[in-house]
DNA sequence: CGTCGTCTTATTTTT
DNA sequence: TAAGACGACG
């Protein structure tokens, strides 16, 4: 690199920038939709811009506004951003929507009737709140399932509808016997009641600030001279409206997105959003980033022909960036069974391992959860080592959801979720009876449980007074003491006096040290924390699955979960109608859900650097029996010429084109996939068309009579297993 | 208050 | 099939 004696060096952030992600860079007045496509450089694209307003001195750290929808985004974009400016970045607005609403809600808290230190409520608090508001206005919870109107009351918040903007037409009038609305107003209330918010509150409740105090508004109008959007094609209503009225203000808006990769629709994210942003914000510049850094071309091509069956696209192409063009087809495998699938899978993935690839570059990505367990069984069975990303999370365990009741009690006693579901853990003898007089006080009288149980102690009987009224002046004592002991102490000390960390010590069960050295990671956690406000609010919003990414071991994950990540190899099964695209989706959503369905197809194939396999099995065991499946409709919207078949599939093109193209030279089929496979590959597309009416034999359903014929997929009634589509192949005259 | 048995239901879950 | 939730019962 020669020195220009002429120009100035340009910054290190510029330098390595192509030139639509240095237009997406600086651009920086007016609103900008960067749509980056799947492996483009957004996230090199967000904190160069970021770096780029603050060097150029448009702003200070504190006057811009970074968005994200995760944590981890939130921690990398932080980290990146210290590193290009060279110093630890203070005093920014940067995280997730949930973190920063909570920011401003803590600011203006009595504005919405809530006390600046409220709770933040976890989904099984929310439920369990619901489900006393519902006892209490009668609608039976068994008819109407707790998470189905939780679900509901989330939808109108996802909306940006409080209870007195929810429309009657808009609440399901049977819908939990026409009380939905209610219901609705009635948890308001008792999240109020308790000083707590739910997640969904956390935006709801700042944007309906927001639209309802001018001076409010005008203050972060004042402030916020930049915003950054990461992951737009995700946000919510709710999300949006939010946005657009912090955004009147400088009318600096970027949002970075794909809508090929919009996949949370079920969760209220609308996609409407991306796709309308000119109209919504006047005078937007588009800049799209179509230079893919990631995958091959093979990958890309699959990708694309994929992506392009749906319609109502904002419209890009992916292209390869780097000069690997070359790289390997998309396979595309058959199999027999679920079984099979995984056995074959395991089978390339030892393979691999002995080619000295490294297994944490290959990932195994399903579309729900229940496909991990026969990958799991057969890792484990033929020694690789895998992780399941996902699935329990930390904070969700029992004796830390415990602890944190403790210190929420402690914090806030007002918190009527959390002492409830301490007064009594470890069993003092306080029941039901006494929780329900209780209750009926509290409610009575409008307050609080704690204040509650300080006022009915002394009306106790014995054991009941005596246990509560050294709970309850165990209580006050611990909350002198965090002032001079400090927090980390004091909560040790909670846990050990209060007999929970005994419960456990003489629980004899075989998690229970698990759970106790759980418990002492918790309070080893607590010390990176100034005080307990702030531990609990990263518990509440930022603390995630601790599962570090320890070494060398296959990734298996839900596509929803692998969505930012990437891998050399990625292995993509269950691809067959009913599993993929969901035939439950498709029931719900229709042709929506097929798109959104597509577009996760497409995220699964993007998250492929080098290798994509992706297969089918016919024959799949979901619940108690047997499923007959036939292929994904997307295998078939996959380019011919950059695909490989292998297996049945191969065997049925192999009628249409000459040679037969699961036959790859070099490589005998025994090696790439194992014995029991080829009996599946070499089963040859049948030459004696089935008729409506054949009777004919199954391997695994037994005899049935054909009822319809769909060119090669064909309608069966079997005698014992009922009615399944199936291939003809797998079907042999009787 | 705890245990046992029955019933239900089974996609995805960034916060 | 299998796990989790709930209610009845001891």
């Amino acid at each position: 690199m020669a020195d220009s004696p002429i120009h100035p060096p340009e910054p290190a952030y510029l330098a390595r920038l192509n030139p639509e992600q240095r237009r997406a860079v600086e651009t920086l007045d007016g609103p900008v939709l960067v749509l980056a496509g799947a492996g483009t450089g957004k996230t090199r694209v967000l904190t160069a811009r970021f770096a780029h307003i603050l060097l150029s001195g448009r702003a200070w750290p504190g006057q811009v506004l970074a968005v994200t929808f995760t944590n981890k985004a939130a921690r990398e974009m932080a980290g990146r951003v210290a590193a290009m400016l060279d110093r630890p970045a203070e005093g920014l607005w940067l995280g997730t929507f949930h973190s920063l609403c909570a920011r401003m809600l803590r600011r203006h808290a009595e504005a919405v009737g809530l006390k600046p230190n409220f709770t933040i409520l976890d989904t099984d608090d929310q439920n369990r709140l619901l489900k006393q508001v519902m006892e209490a206005a009668g609608i039976d919870h068994r008819r109407w399932p707790v998470p189905a109107v939780m679900g509901h009351i989330q939808r109108f918040k996802d909306r940006g509808l409080t209870p007195d903007r929810v429309t009657p037409a808009e609440a399901d009038s049977d819908f939990a016997g026409g009380k939905l609305i209610e219901l609705y107003r009635d948890y308001q209330a008792r999240l109020l009641a308790v000083n707590a918010a739910d997640f969904g509150d956390l935006l709801l409740s700042v944007t309906e600030l927001l639209r309802t105090d001018a001076a409010v508004l005008a203050d972060y109008h004042r402030k916020f001279r930049f915003i950054l959007v990461d992951e737009y094609q995700d946000t919510n209503l709710v999300q949006y409206l939010w946005l657009r009225l912090l955004a009147q203000g400088s009318k600096n808006i970027c949002c970075v997105g794909d809508d090929d990769q919009s996949i949370y629709s079920w969760r209220g994210a609308e996609i409407e959003n991306i796709l309308r942003f000119e109209k919504d914000f006047p005078g937007a510049a588009i800049i799209r980033l179509e230079r893919n850094y990631r995958s091959t071309a093979p990958i890309l091509a699959a990708a694309s022909h994929l992506i392009a069956n749906n319609e109502g696209r904002l419209g890009k192409t992916l292209r390869a960036a780097g000069n690997d063009t070359a790289g390997e087809k998309v396979q595309v495998l058959s199999l027999w069974d679920s079984d099979e699938e995984a056995r074959a899978i395991g089978g390339r993935i030892e393979q691999f391992r002995r080619d000295g690839e490294q297994l944490s570059e290959i990932a195994v990505l399903v579309r729900a959860g229940f496909q991990t367990r026969a990958f799991e069984e057969r890792f484990v069975a033929i020694g690789i080592p895998y992780r399941v990303v996902g699935g329990a999370k930390f904070y969700e365990r029992q004796e830390i959801r415990d602890a944190m009741a403790y210190m929420r009690v402690l914090h806030q006693p007002a918190d009527d979720l959390a002492f409830e579901r301490i007064i009594n853990l470890p069993r003092r003898g306080i029941g039901d009876t006494t929780l329900r007089t209780f209750h009926a006080h509290a409610r009575a009288h409008r307050v609080p449980l704690y204040a509650t149980a300080e006022a009915l102690a002394p009306s106790q009987k014995g054991r009941v007074r005596e246990a509560l009224g050294e709970l309850l002046r165990n209580f006050t004592r611990w909350r002198e003491q965090i002032a001079g002991a400090g927090h980390v102490a004091t909560v040790a000390a909670m846990l050990d006096e209060s007999g929970y960390t005994d419960m456990w010590k003489n629980d004899k069960s075989p998690e229970a040290p698990g759970r106790l050295e759980n418990l002492r990671e918790l309070v080893r956690a607590l010390a990176d924390f100034e005080n307990l406000a702030g531990f609990l609010e990263h518990v509440a919003l930022v603390m995630e699955n601790d599962e570090a990414a320890d070494g060398e071991r296959v990734s298996v994950m839900t596509l929803h979960a692998a969505k930012g990540l990437e891998f050399d190899t990625v292995f993509l099964p269950g691809w067959e109608e009913g599993l993929f695209p969901n035939q439950r989706a498709l029931d719900e959503g229709g042709g929506r859900a097929l798109e959104e369905e597509r577009r996760l197809a497409y995220v699964g194939l993007t998250r492929a650097r080098r290798r994509a396999t992706i297969s089918c099995a016919a024959n799949r065991r979901i619940y108690a029996n047997w499923q007959a499946s036939i292929p994904s409709r997307f295998i078939d919207e996959l380019p011919e010429d950059q695909i490989m078949r292998i297996g049945a599939e191969a065997a049925r093109r192999a009628h249409a084109v000459s040679a037969p193209s699961w036959f790859v030279p070099g490589q005998r089929p025994g090696r790439l996939i194992e014995a029991g496979a080829w009996e599946t590959a070499a089963r040859p597309a049948r030459d004696d068309a089935l008729a409506v009416g054949d009777r004919v034999f199954h391997q695994k359903f037994g005899y049935g009579r054909v009822t319809l014929v769909d060119g090669e997929k064909v309608d069966v009634s079997f005698e014992k297993a009922g009615e399944k589509k199936l291939l003809d192949r797998f079907l042999e005259k009787a």
